[in-house]
DNA sequence: ATTACATTGTGAAATAGTTGACAAATAGTG
DNA sequence: CACTATTTGTCAACTATTTCACAATGTAAT
């Protein structure tokens, strides 16, 4: 059984599994069937089948899934039992916001550091992480060597920035910038996290359903 | 020529279009190819002339594309000068982040008021905006008639307030909380940010990087 | 143990989305 | 004006993704 690629639609379905059984497991679920799945999920039930299947397949026939342990396949293939490091730059509102709201540590990441060039935030907390100020980036990068940064700049510094942090040893980005990064090379993951494309779609939505 | 309907994968690329296109306007670029646009943001040139052709067309052949007016169409078509109600719930970190910014002017929206349950935040201000008392959210919804609702707010609240707000004549969410909404009414219109799930995305394909 | 029922895993069919290819049209040039 | 080089709009081919259908297998009840 040779290994297969996952598809992009697949694996971000991933997280929204995960999250789906979390909720089933508190509440004390223990098994289900992929019909019930799919219809809480607003999926196929076959669409679950063949997104398993690409695993492996968990299931035991006739009776459907353990819900706790086919959380704890699907949490170990997005690995998040991990320890990326990651780092963060530009600790304006949008920066401290994703610091503080998401939990990098459920989720394989491990926050390390937060950068911003404003010498007035140098030494505040966020996360419980002290502002660094951007001198210090290219001499913690050599000492802590985290693999990821989470881009909170404006868009005319992100490129720029972008090329200096694939230099010094980073190869994913979370990049919340307005702009597409230009990464040559293939070794280096972009996800990105288009806000004002996001509130786009919804209002080209909203104005379409006006029409009809 | 009946009107087809658009299929999400081209909606989803439209904001991205208009961006490229601002930048290309910004530069005083006076037209552009479908062959030199798709070299700039990663897509085929057949793609784009066949996106662009699901409204209609607008090129010249021999000629290509006026940026201008074409960012003017894609504008239009996105419905960047409509003026869509749209109020926040929940200033925390990330309500406030997300009040700041963005700029909903230049996506065709309004934000017109933000509001959060802790008393303590109430009459501070975000984004030129009083935070206001939950209190006060049916009445501002009976007077000022918003469309769309941004919820910033706790996943285990967010089901009960959502239908809350369809009942107040809410017809779109913005949805940042970790936490998928059931909507029956296929009537309203549901964008979901999870940002959870997109950096679990990004943690996959970094460990799988990893074991190449 | 036997039987009836439920549910998976999976290959094949159907649908959706992307890319290729080219005729038709226009721009630009001498 | 005639000719060449471009480039679109569009149909068809291709690829990816989802859904369907059902044999195989296990569960649960008696």
């Amino acid at each position: 059984m040779g290994k297969q690629v996952i598809s992009t639609p697949v694996i971000r379905r991933l997280p929204r599994y995960y999250r789906f059984l979390g909720e089933l497991e508190r509440e004390k679920t223990e098994r289900i069937s992929s019909r019930e799945l799919a219809q809480r999920m607003g999926l196929s039930a076959s669409q679950i089948r063949q997104d398993f299947n690409c695993f492996g397949g968990f299931g035991q026939q006739g009776y459907g899934y353990h819900v706790k342990e086919l959380r704890e396949i699907i949490g170990e293939i997005l690995g998040v039992h991990e320890h990326t490091g990651v780092i963060l730059i530009g600790a304006g509102n949008l920066g401290k916001a994703v610091a503080a709201h998401l939990d990098f540590q459920k989720r394989g990441c491990e926050l390390i550091g937060i950068f911003d060039d404003n010498p007035l935030l140098a030494g505040t907390m966020t996360a419980n992480l002290p502002i660094m100020p951007m001198e210090t980036l290219e001499s913690f990068c050599q000492q802590r060597k985290p693999q990821v940064a989470v881009l909170c700049i404006p868009k005319n510094a992100a490129q720029q920035l972008a090329d200096k942090l694939i230099a010094m040893g980073i190869c994913g980005f979370w990049n919340f910038s307005h702009f597409d990064l230009r990464i040559t090379n293939p070794d280096v993951i972009v996800e990105n996290v288009h806000l004002g494309d996001s509130l786009m779609t919804l209002a080209y939505c909203m104005h379409q359903r006006e029409k009809k």
